[in-house]
RNA sequence: GGGCCUCUAGCUCAGCUGGUAGAGCAGUGGACUUUUAAUCCAUCGGUCGUGGGUUCGAGCCCCACGGGGCCCA
């Protein structure tokens, strides 16, 4: 038995790991002795014995160094050569080259730190089943490069964009994810129940609301990194639970925001790949600043070749939409209809990053209304490679307009609209206490990810992606 | 929710017009003192996603269900 008397310890001192070694000890002559004695500690990833001399390439977090084990020098030779792929290893030893030049460590003294009771998975082909990779990322992340890769630069985003944040004076919060009454979105929120209150909460669609209240409460720049819930379909740009940004600030309309949001992606693209011009699915996109801006009016008559507005007849916005195989429903007004043509028929199109504004009132209950245009909002949607990587908008701020919408989309509700908002009579209460001009902003978080590192499903940006139950772990 | 594709050893994959299951890696045993996907010899390993059906005979054909992928709503 493998394991029969193992006995991990209980910690292990390591002093080095594989990439600050290799950066230290760069380009050494074949067959040098530095003299310098270092302790690693990771997964041995390959193993090549040779009789009385023995490779091993172990992994740590940062990467991958060969281990050089002569018989005549390595403790417990045999054990060592032994040991199975994955298991977990440290190292102690001299920072040599072999002949034939490679950065090893020559291995003086070794531990068992953990063996792997299972076989390891392909140490070429790695893992390719999708459904396994997502299952099991705990292997995933060992044997994929480009898996470690995209979540380490997943992490340095938010690190960033927290920095970037703090920078411009907002201030992190935390809201509820339990919301008595779910808002904030046009989704259909998940429900769960408090036992001892004898409630149903619902698992947020976005902070919106609660961020808006701190805004009344005097926190004049807010933001929070939020993982908010939707339920609705699985997709490559769908998962049930994702991340967002929402900021909110005070005094500023929705020009302050889209310039934040110029500003940010162009920031983490150039601290990522030191150039606002990035690669999407083999295609160039340059994030830099400033963005194509467009009213969602006049790309989308663009798109179907006549003026069309949310000033357009109802009829003939039916027809147009009949033209181009967009379904739609007799409840739905010009703006909703102008905004399905839009989405149909524009958003794709727009691979580079450009605003489309001024989103029409029926669709944007949260927005505030346009000043030169009663039936539209002062919104905008960030669009870069054909998809929304951001929404935002002057806020709505008078709590008489804001009742009206709320008392229009529960209307919408009752005729079967189940992505609809209800009335809110508490945010309604702190809107009459007053919120100043401000404008917020939410950014997709993972699609942000998805676009800085070139990544095309959803599924790899988060670690641990929603899947159906598997039916029996083997 | 609809359409198409897919599921074979721990992993990556073969498997012909239906004839009773294969390779590489991993594992196990052996050889080897400068390899690096080490190499060489031997060996273990499978309810072919599950359940039905057709057939003398099914990994392969048919149906249902389950997992996954892609496209659409």
């Amino acid at each position: 038995m493998r394991f029969g008397g193992f006995e991990q310890p209980y910690t292990y001192q390591v002093t080095h790991q594989a990439a600050p070694l290799a950066e230290e000890f760069g380009g050494l002559e074949p067959g040098t002795e530095t003299g310098t004695v270092v302790s690693v500690a990771g997964r041995l990833m390959l193993r090549r014995v040779q009789g009385k001399l023995a490779f091993g390439t172990m992994a740590d977090a940062t990467g991958r160094i060969q281990l050089f084990a002569p018989s005549k020098t390595t403790p417990d030779f045999e054990q060592f050569c032994e040991l199975n792929l994955g298991d977990w290893i440290g190292v102690q030893g001299e920072v040599m080259t072999t002949r034939r030049g490679e950065l090893s460590i020559r291995v003086d003294g070794w531990t068992l730190l953990a063996p792997t009771r299972r076989p390891f998975p392909d140490k070429f082909h790695g893992i390719s089943d999708p459904d396994l990779r997502y299952r099991q990322r705990y292997l995933d992340l060992w044997v994929t490069e480009e898996s470690r890769r995209v979540f380490t630069a997943r992490s340095r985003i938010l690190s960033m964009t927290r920095q970037f944040m703090e920078d411009r004076h907002y201030l992190e919060v935390e809201t509820p994810v339990f919301h008595p009454i779910p808002g904030g979105a046009l989704a259909r929120p998940f429900v769960t129940h408090h036992n001892a209150l004898d409630m149903e909460l619902f698992l947020r669609i976005a902070p919106e609301l609660y961020l808006k209240r701190l805004v009344v409460g005097g926190f004049e720049r807010v933001y929070e990194i939020a993982r908010v819930f939707r339920n609705e379909g699985i997709s490559t740009r769908h998962n049930p639970e994702f991340t967002m940004l929402e900021c909110y600030e005070a005094y500023g309309d929705y020009e302050t925001h889209m310039a934040l949001t110029e500003e940010l992606v162009a920031h983490l693209a150039t601290a990522l790949h030191g150039t606002t011009t990035v690669t999407y699915e083999g295609k160039e996109v340059d994030l830099s600043a400033p963005w194509r801006r467009v009213t969602l009016a006049q790309i989308t008559s663009e798109m179907v070749g006549e003026e069309v507005s949310v000033h357009t007849p109802v009829d003939v916005l039916r027809a147009v939409c009949d033209r181009y195989e967009v379904p739609w429903k007799e409840s739905y007004g010009s703006g909703k209809l102008l905004l399905e043509l839009y989405e149909k028929t524009a958003e794709h199109t727009l691979w580079h990053p450009t605003f489309v504004t001024d989103y029409p009132a029926e669709v944007s209950p949260l927005s505030r209304t346009h000043r030169d245009d009663p039936l539209l909002t002062e919104r905008f949607e960030g669009i870069v490679v054909g998809r929304e990587l951001c929404n935002g908008f002057s806020e709505l701020t008078d709590p008489t307009v804001q009742r009206e919408r709320f008392e229009h989309q529960a209307g919408q509700k009752t005729e079967g609209d189940d992505e609809a908002m209800v009335v809110d009579a508490d945010y309604l209460r702190s809107l009459e206490y007053g919120l100043p001009p401000t404008v917020g902003l939410g950014i997709g978080i993972d699609r942000l990810v998805m676009l800085l590192c070139d990544v095309g499903t959803i599924r790899d940006v988060v670690l641990f992606p929603t899947l159906r139950h598997e039916q029996e772990p083997g």
